[in-house]
DNA sequence: AAAATAGACAACCGCAACGAG
DNA sequence: GCTCGTTGCGGTTGTCTATTT
């Protein structure tokens, strides 16, 4: 029943993306814009899924994208905003503009969740030890008697807690940009082991085995790989094309201008995205969000994050 | 030095939501 | 209101690299 998958198709390449591909992608929608992903396969030539090509995009390739290490200021946002909305993903990544979903989800799933878990264990142990030490009057039966006003108290603390160290953490950013200003392209930000400087290959001679990085490869490999399409052959792909033209000057100074929180006229193309460029000019105002946090623990049932205070998650760092 | 294991991350898959016709 | 197509989201898997045995 129901639709086949789109990747179903025959021919479809999977796995990691080449540079070729990414540029393709990245010159299609300097020209189109990104959205209608659906024509994207048929437009570009290029034989991944609509899918493949959107997520390549969202998580990869588009502007304003922050790699590499988390600061704490973000492990202590991801592991507050998770308590609160649970594994919405895309929600969290909300409040963190320049992070994508999936680097949250697969942060949250190696670090986070390991160091909560170690965290709790720990202090569980403490717990039950200052437990036993203290009045035998205190039992578990007690514990469930918890009067219901009590408990809600304890939840409007904790919301209030929650919205306090996120307002800590936004005038924070607003004050010192550092932890949050796009790191310049020359440097490379990610610790990953795997994703070493890039130097860029002879065209036509990519790794595709260990390239995995965004727009920042993109923009190195782009002078060799334009340079060598222009010599190797005029009748190459009408995307290759494009992207000379819409590229006159060197292409990684065009890149480097999505990291820049001024408005380019190449982000302007992107206005359509969902994803906000700088946290200053995007992030949603605090009362909204103050509301929005509320209205969805108290949606929730705040299970989780009654587990853990804010004050706790102190500890972790 | 080679094999085994663990860690990290990119990418895929399936489902749900949404909008257009 | 229903169907179909598209997009977005979250869970999961696959693959590569580093570390340990």
């Amino acid at each position: 029943m129901g639709r086949p998958p789109c990747c179903d198709s025959f021919g479809v390449k999977k796995g990691p993306w080449t540079p070729e591909e990414d540029i393709i992608l990245v010159s299609y929608i300097q020209q189109h814009g990104p959205g209608n992903w659906r024509s994207v396969p048929t437009s570009t030539g290029l034989l991944r899924c609509s899918k493949s090509c959107r997520l390549r995009w969202t998580n990869y390739l588009r502007p304003g994208i922050k790699r590499g290490n988390f600061t704490e200021q973000e492990d202590k946002m991801i592991i507050h905003l998770q308590a609160l909305l649970g594994n919405r993903w895309a929600a969290i990544a909300s409040y963190l503009p320049q992070r994508t979903d999936n680097d949250i989800k697969n942060y949250w799933n190696t670090h986070l969740k390991k160091r909560l878990h170690n965290y709790r264990t720990n202090s569980g142990q403490e717990n039950h030890h200052r437990q036993q030490g203290a009045s035998t009057s205190s039992s578990s039966s007690e514990a469930t008697t918890v009067a219901k006003g009590q408990w809600e108290r304890k939840l409007q603390t904790d919301i209030h807690m929650a919205k306090q160290a996120l307002s800590d953490a936004l005038s924070l950013h607003n004050k010192s940009s550092t932890s949050w200003q796009q790191p310049s392209f020359t440097t490379p930000t990610t610790p990953v082991h795997h994703q070493p400087e890039l130097v860029p290959p002879p065209p036509g001679n990519f790794s595709s085995s260990t390239y995995a990085l965004s727009s920042e490869n993109i923009a190195r490999l782009l002078p060799n790989w334009l340079k060598n399409c222009r010599k190797s052959s005029e009748t190459s792909s009408e995307s290759i094309g494009t992207f000379n033209q819409q590229f006159p000057s060197p292409p990684s100074e065009r890149f480097k201008n999505y990291n820049n929180s001024e408005i380019s006229e190449t982000t302007s193309l992107f206005q359509g995205e969902s994803k906000p460029h700088t946290m200053e000019d995007q992030m949603p105002s605090l009362s909204f969000l103050e509301k929005c946090l509320f209205d969805d623990a108290a949606a929730q049932g705040h299970e989780g994050f009654m587990d853990m205070s804010l004050e706790d998650s102190d500890g972790l760092f």
